[in-house]
RNA sequence: GCGCCCGUAGUUCAAUGGAUAGAGCGUCGGACUUCGAAUCCGAAAGUUGGGGGUUCGAAUCCCUCCGGGCGCGCCA
């Protein structure tokens, strides 16, 4: 509808022009929903925007243009001329039924687009190091690259969900020598535990007897280098297992996990390094290789290779995006949490510097999240092992709750997540809001057809029959689904779809008390059963973007 | 010290540069004999942290100050 409108004026304004009404060209106007009802239907602002170019007052500007708009099309009701001057469109009562016929044609795929073109995208995220369980932290990110990869999936794009495994490199080193201390300890060998740099987490302690009942004491006769290794490919890959548990718990499922290891055995990182010393950009300084960051517009050099030979956390992601770009991706998108922020001018530099595409990596920071009991914070340290997982979060508050509560918030903003908010099935909850009435209309369907009202086809019912003002507002809030997920798509911005989806489901449960939908009256009810069905579709829809289940019954 | 993010009702958060800044919770007062009260209706509650600027129009963009968070490793 919205395009339908701006045509029109697209071709007022070109014939209004032709006749020297106006000079220059048609800005880049907006046709909105306005917030108030008392706007109309949709707003346009051209009339604003042309005011300068064209030197005339907006409100003449826009009496021009409606002149030449009234009786252009048979869905204008009446044309308004309002505030500073924007022209308000009312349309006949009739105009949104048709969404009504969309969502039943489309079904499932009722707000898919295609925006995206089939073009490639690459979003990763998560990514945490295989040295601990996953956090309350991780579950934001999670929440947030799963939903966005949906969103954008529904939007027209080909994505594929990636988790970068950082199995290589000190902090396996540190897991390893971690469990092999445990493992001694727990076989009753006196060993010290230092203090620093080791992973001391009780889930340590739960690998090591797990090593025993599987390897004995074997490792116990090993010599030290080779016992690490064994024990950091053990705590390592039991740990990551325990990772994509949990995240299957939540709901995410990765179509790719790529191992940093890879990079060093299929050669990747060494070639990449040759290369860039090839082409200069990298220089030898106090024994250590660097790449000439500053030239790109971070504020320092960065060292690859470091003094001792062994290269950098740095070095691996160059080849790492290399490689992304290499596998024919048109935009990557990593999501990192805002501890890493310091890194994005460096990321941003080496493409820069590799003749990679810049814009199209995109990095979105994911803020931190404090973790509540009613309202007291929770300690949380990774080393110290003194943290609620993720897993223990989703068992205590479920998966839905988790998912929607960072899901209705900005990703750059910090988050407070209280857990005893978050498990209080009741008004606090804004996910039951919106999953109730879901089951409600579920309920409600059932009752009807048990009553011998069964939901008819759009092509079976009278739609002229909604005529309540809660009604064209609600059919008119679906017919903004479409372009809502394609902008929540562009934005990257998953946060959209619960709002939006707190706002239909208000407006539906306040219709719900104020109007029967199931009465003696067959044609209405038919047709009012024909608009729940609608809202229902939509509803599970945009749960299925968040990844959040839309119950029947709760 | 430098850099990035944030600051909106008591509180948690919304608001493609648009009209009178909106919701949930909390507070106060109402509504179940009919489709699910995990709901609805009403009320109180704001100098959008302060101050400048940009323009027809700013919570939104720019500058500055204040406050909070996070970075500033040959860690990841």
């Amino acid at each position: 509808m919205k395009e339908r409108i701006k045509t029109i004026i697209a071709q007022v304004f070109d014939a209004c022009r032709s006749e020297g009404m106006f000079t220059g060209e048609l800005p880049d106007f907006v046709v909105e929903s306005p917030r108030s009802r008392e706007h109309g239907d949709l707003a346009v602002n051209v009339a604003m925007m042309l005011a300068k170019s064209e030197k005339k007052p907006p409100r003449e500007i826009a009496q021009s243009l409606v002149a030449r708009l009234q009786g252009c099309d048979p869905v204008i009701e009446k044309l308004e001329i309002a505030g500073p001057g924007f022209i308000n469109f009312y349309l006949r009562q009739d105009a949104w039924h048709e969404v009504l016929k969309d969502i039943e044609d489309q079904g499932s795929r009722f707000g898919s687009c295609r925006v995206g073109k089939g073009r490639r995208v690459m979003v990763e995220f998560v990514s945490a190091n295989p040295t601990g369980p996953l956090h309350i932290g991780h579950g934001r990110g999670a929440a947030l690259g799963d939903a966005l990869a949906r969103v954008l999936a529904f939007a027209g794009f080909d994505v594929v969900r990636e988790y970068y495994i950082n199995d290589i490199g000190n902090q396996m080193q540190n897991l390893g020598r971690s469990l092999y201390l445990r493992y001694q300890q727990l076989l009753k060998k006196d060993v010290e535990f230092p203090e620093e740099g080791l992973y001391r987490g009780a889930y340590m302690l739960d690998i090591a007897r797990d090593l025993i009942l599987k390897q004995a004491n074997k490792i116990l006769d090993m010599p030290e280098d080779e016992a690490v290794g064994l024990c950091t490919q053990f705590a390592a890959s039991t740990i990551l297992q325990g990772i994509e548990d949990d995240l299957e718990l939540f709901g995410v499922k990765f179509d790719s996990w790529f191992s940093e290891k890879t990079l060093f055995d299929s050669g990747d990182v060494p070639a990449t390094l040759e290369q860039m010393k090839v082409k200069g950009l990298a220089y030898e300084s106090e024994g250590a290789l660097w790449f000439k960051a500053t030239d790109f517009g971070d504020e320092k050099d960065r060292v690859m290779v470091r003094a001792d030979g062994r290269t950098t956390y740095f070095a691996s992601d160059i080849a790492y995006h290399k490689n992304k770009f290499q596998r024919g991706f048109e935009r990557v998108i990593d999501i990192w949490g805002a501890d890493h922020h310091g890194y994005v001018p460096r990321l941003a530099a080496i493409l820069k510097a590799m003749g990679l595409p810049q814009d199209a990596l995109g990095v979105i920071l994911v803020q931190m999240v404090n973790l509540l009991r009613d309202g007291q914070p929770v300690a949380m340290s990774t080393r110290s092992g003194e943290f609620v997982t993720l897993r223990e979060v989703i068992e205590e508050v479920g998966s839905d709750a988790a998912r929607f509560m960072f899901l209705t918030r900005r990703s750059d903003a910090q988050l407070d997540f209280d857990l005893e908010v978050a498990k209080k099935q009741s008004d606090e909850n804004p996910v039951y809001y919106v999953q109730y009435a879901h089951a409600r209309i579920c309920s409600m369907i059932a009752k009807a057809v048990e009553k011998g009202v069964p939901l008819s086809k759009f092509a079976d019912i009278n739609a002229g029959l909604l005529i309540e003002d809660e009604e064209r507002e609600i059919i008119k809030k679906l017919a903004q689904f479409p372009e809502l997920v394609a902008g929540s798509a562009l934005a990257a911005e998953p946060h959209r779809v619960s709002a939006y989806l707190m706002e239909l489901v208000g407006q539906f449960h306040s219709y719900y008390a104020k109007h029967r939908v199931v009465t003696d009256n067959q044609a209405l009810s038919s047709a009012r059963l024909n608009l729940m069905s609608g809202i229902k579709t939509v509803l599970e829809n945009g749960l299925a973007l968040l990844g959040v289940t839309a119950p029947e019954k709760m």
